[in-house]
DNA sequence: CTGAAAGCGCTTACAG
DNA sequence: CTGAAAGCGCTTACAG
């Protein structure tokens, strides 16, 4: 049997109220030889706090939760690291959850634990719920916060890069490098992010009077197959000298897949890529980047929950392009 | 305020133990119309169980928990995915905690929140805990197995590659395929898994008595950059003419600085990463791995952390060889 | 500075 | 098929 407070204060011969008290670091409840007495019998007995007992009696927890996804892109690291190193500082846990993707039994799961378990704060990291679980979601009385997933709504509190500026700053770069053939490759499309990518693209493009052209954009998940099977789609001489990557791993994809057509990156072929991850900076020649602030995304997410005041404001993280070898 | 058990047992016209049976689906307590009554109730209250008292009575809770660092290398993932989906098959939620790179204070305070929870089981991802921390997770009640990360003990449960046979496999196929000088870089020769790669690389080599030479072996931790400085430290002109990688990323980095000095890779320099993530196949050469069986780590580790039989003995994954463009 | 007591929300023998 | 009651391990007004 694990030891318990009872055990603690019976040895040390005081009240369980005591050993609570002294081991809360309640100050100003007990003498400091009481104190000294108590801990060096609950290190002995090997006690540890029953953490159920805990929140159940406070009625609240130390714990925040994060769902995310299996990874098809990359970039989750970065808000992990945000939100872990933010949480720290408040001295809080963080449990993450994994969700799958598009799969609803698992968000609902997923969800349901961290609710059961009554966290201080949900953030949902670059998944889309079902509106069954959004509605969950919102049901329970835990604030919340979506991570790089922006909703079409306002009433959604998210920190995300706005999606509609890395649409249109990376389409100007190309433009003002002389393109004007511009293609657009692994976009979801039957989601918010991609809609305003795809919109910043062709405002874009019109701002400047060029013509866009429906070939020039292949729609995908993001993925590397995608990119490769879009630049396959362009084939040898593509229509485009220059393609935007829904993402680096995409973009990736397309790397290898005009070098593998013999097609010269970036003398024939600009590429530019959303995200701006390490993958960037390890493939050859190293992509030119619209990089996102996924980090600050993780760091400030965590502070937004707990913060009692704007929790239903959405807030934008800086996006700036980084210039290597791919343009 | 939240709904509880005894919200709906008012409202349902029927005690809070024939509540708590109904929501628990225990069969043969109740008729089925009080059950029906009962979670119409529970639903339109939007009753939530309240997972700290279930796990106060019950003694028990249905979560492992998950230890890893913030990833220097990248395998994690796959390791992830196994645990995940093996915990789902079992009914359990998996809650992951980040420990930091040799950061005390972080592993001590994941334990501790695992602990305190007294979860399920603790599974501990590639990391090398203190001797402080190990003795904390030894003194819980609580079963515990390594992944990825062999101590040098067998009384620690651990499921890992056998890194003997990686270093030793390794160095063997590049001898066969003719190369008698051969480096090994970015090992972390202070860990026992850096040793016995170290060890097995050694056996190969004398085994045919080719002789080996100190500064063939560039140390460091699995990392890109050491990658780059090992092949900075072999220069223009490398005295090897292969190279082993001690990850993915550390043969990138290498693949990376050989172009760099107009190396032609395989023709003058072949290279082989230890891991065989999907990195090695999106770089250019792709790179030819000893493939390591992350995911099955992640299925027999939960496996086996369930298992109250064989909870002692430590297994290996099998490796593979997968031939690709770098040797 | 200290303790007795109530109570957090649930489960489960026990008695019917 | 159903309920009253005890109890899981802790915290915290309240009383001294």
């Amino acid at each position: 049997m694990v030891a318990t407070i009872k055990d603690v204060a019976e040895a040390a011969g005081v009240s369980a109220a005591t050993v609570s008290r002294v081991l809360a670091k309640k100050k100003g409840f007990y003498s400091e030889s009481t104190a000294h007495r108590v801990r060096k019998i609950a290190t002995s007995l090997g006690y540890e706090k029953n953490t159920s007992a805990v929140e159940l009696v406070t009625q609240k927890s130390q714990v925040i939760g994060v769902i995310i996804s299996s990874t098809r892109t990359n970039f989750s690291e970065k808000i992990i690291d945000g939100i872990q190193d933010e949480a720290i500082k408040h001295n809080l846990s963080v449990i993450m959850l994994y969700a799958g993707q598009n799969n609803p039994e698992l968000q609902e799961r997923a969800l349901r634990t961290l609710i059961e378990r009554a966290v201080k704060g949900i953030l949902v990291v670059a998944i889309q719920l079902t509106d069954e679980n959004l509605a969950l979601l919102q049901g329970a009385q835990i604030p919340y916060r979506f991570l790089s997933t922006a909703y079409n709504s306002d009433r959604l509190p998210s920190i995300a890069s706005n999606d509609y500026q890395i649409g249109y700053q990376a389409t100007r770069y190309l433009i003002k490098r002389g393109h004007r053939k511009i293609g657009l490759v692994a976009m979801d499309t039957t989601d918010y992010i991609g809609q305003q990518r795809v919109a910043g693209y062709q405002a874009a493009m019109s701002e400047v009077k060029l013509p866009t052209n429906d070939e020039w954009i292949k729609v995908g998940m993001y993925t590397y197959e995608d990119g490769v099977r879009a630049m396959k789609s362009f084939g040898q001489q593509p229509d485009v000298t220059a393609i935007i990557g829904a993402s680096d791993l995409a973009a990736i994809g397309v790397l290898n897949q005009a070098v593998q057509f013999h097609i010269k990156v970036p003398d024939q072929l600009a590429i530019i890529s959303i995200d701006g991850t390490y993958l960037a900076e390890i493939v050859r020649p190293q992509l030119t980047t619209v990089t996102q602030g996924f980090y600050d995304m993780g760091t400030l997410g965590t502070r937004m929950l707990l913060d009692q005041e704007n929790r239903t404001t959405s807030q934008f993280t800086p996006i700036k392009i980084e210039t290597r070898q791919s343009t």
